[in-house]
RNA sequence: GUGAGAGUAGCUCAGUUGGCAGAGCACCGGAUUGUGGUUCCGGUGGUCGCGGGUUCGACCCCCGUCUUUCACCCCA
């Protein structure tokens, strides 16, 4: 056979066992909560025909997607996120559907943009999303999940900052931004926290030129609570719609407050989000130690978007999408994952000879069809590497059975964490595990 | 897409002015033929990312390229 170097493609990446048991750890605790909240799964291609994945305005986003001609010539594009797809989704399906919806999806997108800490061209998400009730209910129960989410992912030190786009806008009307101006004093606004105070007071003023209309920015952005927020607005011109979202924020909120979810959860006047689709409650999760690996837990919502999929109906959503590889690799960095697991098995049965692989295999089936992981050592090698093996893998106990101990129905049974071993009846294993792992 | 740093054994990295390719860990074998966290002895292992150039001679200097890290752009 000719040697063919291996190598992976910039961006993409193996999953170790020590890696993938974590991450299935997670999608784990991620879809239990999520079916908690009635979220079903559903599942769509990764590939997409390319019009349909732009189908919002492509701009910016049509550079960082993977697109190609198939076999067929068809133009074709690789998914760059979940929530296109669902909206396409919905548009096909609708009449298999019962709204109000939930769904959530798991799977891995792809963006061809250059990689960086924790960003990768191929990563999971985990979305969750409510199709077709505008209620503000929906947003709580969205807020109200993602609390659920991290605190069962034991992750502490989280702050979930929400704003809403219509806030926004009639911000922008009062200070007079103009229309094609909004998305670089908007990008502005998002990157308030990557800059000091002062750069960030200078180029503001230097967006606004107008030192009253400044000031009257700065107040908006010292509004830490909803109350603060509607006293800033509330001798403006705009106040009569906003009022009406700033309503609706505090019921949203208090929904969550009133049911011990609210803790984390804060008013944030610089959130904003891509300014493609959402249209009404904006939300991002930060890891306070972690910074500057961004949001990890974001998304908002979207009244329009399905809707580009359906010729007589209009679908409101609202969702939230988990950016499952970035988060591990935040908590990595921080010593989360104490022990690294490189092998799920907990038992490895040693080989000690030949005449007894059969009685090995059936110590093994009779555990195995009890819910317990086990190996059987395959290889004919000397104990004394047997147990480097079972070492190296992070087994909890190692069952050796030789000439003494099957001659008299027993076998021994020995902590590899605590150097101990016993003595043991086979019949009394699945009893002994059951207990003890 | 832009800018800067890095690429030498499986891993982490040394490598003098441009003059024979190194260490630790890991792996394999032995001390120890039924017992893994320690010890001792021995051994395997490199096209110095790849391609070109300069030079008597290149891991070292130059150009290109790929990968990677960090930052920028962007982040649905």
């Amino acid at each position: 056979m000719s040697y063919i170097k291996p190598k992976l493609l910039k961006g993409f990446r193996d999953l170790l066992p020590e890696e993938a048991i974590i991450q299935k750890e997670f999608f784990k605790v991620i879809s239990e909560v999520f079916e908690s909240f009635g979220f079903s799964p559903i599942d769509t291609p990764a590939l997409e025909y390319y019009d349909i994945l732009t189908g919002k305005g492509g701009g910016e986003n049509e550079k960082l997607m993977y697109r190609f001609n198939d076999n067929g010539g068809r133009d074709v594009g690789m998914r760059y996120d979940l929530t296109v797809p669902l909206a396409r989704f919905i548009g096909l399906n609708q009449n298999e559907l019962n709204f109000p919806f939930r769904r959530y999806h798991i799977a891995p997108v792809w963006r061809a943009e250059n990689t960086q800490k924790g960003r990768y061209r191929e990563f999971y998400q985990c979305d969750c999303d409510i199709v077709g009730s505008d209620s503000y209910l929906a947003d709580s129960e969205i807020l109200m999940l993602m609390d659920s989410v991290l605190n069962r992912m034991d992750i502490k030190d989280y702050e979930i900052r929400i704003n809403d786009r219509n806030i926004l806008e009639d911000l922008f009307k009062l200070l007079e931004i103009k229309e094609d101006k909004i998305i670089s004093f908007a990008t502005l606004m998002d990157k308030k926290d990557k800059m000091s105070e002062s750069v960030f007071k200078e180029k503001s003023l230097e967006f606004l030129k107008d030192n009253e209309k400044h000031k009257q920015f700065l107040d908006f952005l010292s509004c830490d609570s909803l109350d603060s927020l509607d006293e800033f607005f509330k001798d403006t011109k705009v106040y009569e719609n906003t009022s009406i979202y700033i309503r609706r924020l505090k019921d949203t909120f208090s929904i969550c407050k009133e049911n011990g979810k609210g803790n984390n959860i804060s008013y944030c006047p610089f959130i904003i989000r891509g300014l493609d689709y959402y249209t009404g409650i904006v939300f991002e999760t930060v890891l306070k130690d972690s910074l500057s690996y961004g949001a990890v837990f974001s998304g908002g919502r979207y009244d329009k978007l399905a809707g580009m999929f359906s010729k007589n109906a209009d679908y409101s959503c609202v969702g939230a999408s988990i950016g499952i590889s970035r988060l591990i690799s935040a908590l990595k960095e921080r010593g989360f994952f104490e022990k690294d697991k490189v092998c799920v098995a907990d038992i490895l049965i040693m080989n000690m000879d030949k005449r007894y692989h059969g009685k090995y295999i059936n110590i093994a089936n009779v555990l195995r069809d009890n819910c317990l992981k086990v190996e059987v050592y395959l290889n004919d090698d000397k104990l004394k590497k047997q147990f480097k093996f079972a070492s190296k893998n992070g087994y909890s106990f190692s069952i050796i059975a030789g000439e003494d101990e099957l001659a008299n129905d027993i076998v021994k049974v020995k902590s590899l964490k605590a150097f101990e071993e016993n003595e043991m009846k086979i019949d009394d294993l699945v009893g002994f595990f059951k207990n003890t792992l």
